[in-house]
Order: structure tokens, then C-alpha cells, then sequence
DNA sequence: ACGATGTTTCGGGAAATAGCGAAATGACCT
DNA sequence: AGGTCATTTCGCTATTTCCCGAAACATCGT
């Protein structure tokens, strides 16, 4: 009945409208991260972060999947949201300086980088070469 | 201090996230109204009505300017926020059923489409030609 | 000056949101 | 099985948002 069509959108917009999902978004757009990382260069509790992360990954706009004991969390792909990303970046460049030290602690934490599946970096006990 | 960069586009898109907001800019989309007319559409009060125009106005997403007894509305010009909306149009296709509607309603309310100073229009004594 | 009309501001009540810590869950490892 | 760690769910409080009606402004017409 009162099913109003603009809801889908309005969600969206609202998971959207809070700094700290914006600045998530920010991070994943330079890569994906778990949890624990995200929650580590934000500074807020795993529980909050873990709840913003389930209202992005409600209106589509990231994708998680386990990795081990961990979830890992990535930018969505859809075509639904795709766009609407990429008219993001450019609205948050006053913001640059804040992200990119939020990048750069989240790549101080990552043990390497370049492997996706090497996860909880800083306090994993590290096996050396 | 503590002055969150993130914090303009922030309300930029909690201005955005809601409903009535989006009707009012659809409905601005097919040419400007006044107050009284977008109230009369939406089926609010006044008072909702002039407050959820403020913080459009707040946010630099439409402009405001009287015209007798009236105010009038329109999206705004301004190069900051011309392709946040110009991108908002596509987003809104899901809900052209309920915005038409809208439109529909605010063109039978106004007595002369072509003359912007003509303005509370079914109210208003009109003089014959 | 007065009344009528459009608009905004103010006060308040209902509902949604944001954050946390504690407890529950799931997965790894020994 | 038991322990540890990442994550989620839950219970709670504080804050914000939404909508309205009443009252305050503002402007026109008489």
C-alpha cells in the first residue's frame, strides 16, 4: 500500500550521510580491509563499526565475506551503486588530509599489503621469512 | 579545532536524506513554486514545510526570495551543488509514478504556468482577462 | 489602522540514530 | 575440550530528527 518508492534511495542517502561511513568508504576505495583494521584506524569500538558496516552493506554499498576468523570488506561492484561511489570521491575532497592519514594508518597496520588474505596485521605474532 | 571537513558534505546529504526533501527538489525540478503551493502538494503544514526548506536552503541546494506577500523556491544554481543534483534525477527513476503525481498537482494549482510572479494561484481571487 | 493571508519561529512529544560495554557467536589452534 | 580472538547482537542512554499547532512576523488590501 504505502509502499513509497523513494525508500530505496532514502536509505542509501542516510547510510551515506555520516562521517564516519564516509570516511569507511574513503578507506576501502584504496583497498579492502577486515573488521579489526577499520575499527583500529577509526578509533571506535569493533561493535560501532561493525554496526556501520551493516548499513552499508544493507543498501549495497559494501560486500563482506569471511576470511578465516575475519570478514573482510570491500567497495560493492553492483551497477546499482557503482555510480553513485564514484560521484562520491570528488564531493569529499575537502576532506583529503583527514583520509588520507585514515589510508595511511591503514596501510602502517596491514602486514603486506599486497596479499588480501594477510589479515589482522599489527597484533598477528608474525612468522618471519 | 575539532572542525570536521567531512561536516559540509555530510549535511549536504542528510539534507538529501529524506523523503519530503526529495519531493520538494523533484518538484522545484520542473520549475520553481511557492511555499503555500509545495505545502498544498505534499499535504503538510506550513510550518513542516518551511523547515525542511530552510535546511535546503542551509545547504545551498535550493534559493529563496520574496515576491509580495509570497516566497518563492527554486533549486539553486550554484556550481557546488548543480551536479549533485543533476546526478540525483537518475537515482529518483524508481519513484516517476509519485513524483509525477506531484507535478501533475502543482501545475492544476497554479493559474499561469508562464508568469513566475503569478503565484497562490486556486486561492486567490483571480481577474478575468 | 485593521483584518486577512503567507511564512517563520518556538515548544513539545514521538521516533529514529549513535555510541558503548557486556554478553553471545563462530572460527581457529593446541 | 578449552582458550583465544574477530565479530555480532543486545541493552542502554544521549542526542537528533520530524511533525505539528500556537504564536510571532511580514505584507498586502481596504
Amino acid at each position: 500500500m504505502t509502499s513509497d518508492p523513494l525508500r530505496p534511495l532514502v536509505d542509501t542517502l542516510k547510510t551515506l550521510a555520516h562521517p564516519v561511513r564516509l570516511r569507511i568508504l574513503a578507506l576501502l576505495h584504496a583497498g579492502e580491509l577486515c573488521v579489526c583494521e577499520v575499527a583500529e584506524v577509526l578509533g571506535l569500538a569493533p561493535s560501532t563499526v561493525s554496526e556501520h558496516l551493516t548499513g552499508l552493506r544493507r543498501t549495497g554499498l559494501v560486500r563482506e565475506w569471511k576470511v578465516g576468523r575475519w570478514v573482510h570488506v570491500a567497495l560493492s561492484d553492483e551497477a546499482a551503486v557503482r555510480p553513485l561511489l564514484e560521484a562520491l570521491w570528488p564531493l569529499m575532497a575537502g576532506a583529503e588530509a583527514e583520509l588520507s592519514r585514515d589510508r595511511a594508518q591503514a596501510l602502517a597496520l596491514r602486514c603486506d599489503p599486497c596479499d588480501p588474505t594477510a589479515c589482522p596485521p599489527a597484533r598477528t605474532p608474525k612468522e618471519p621469512a
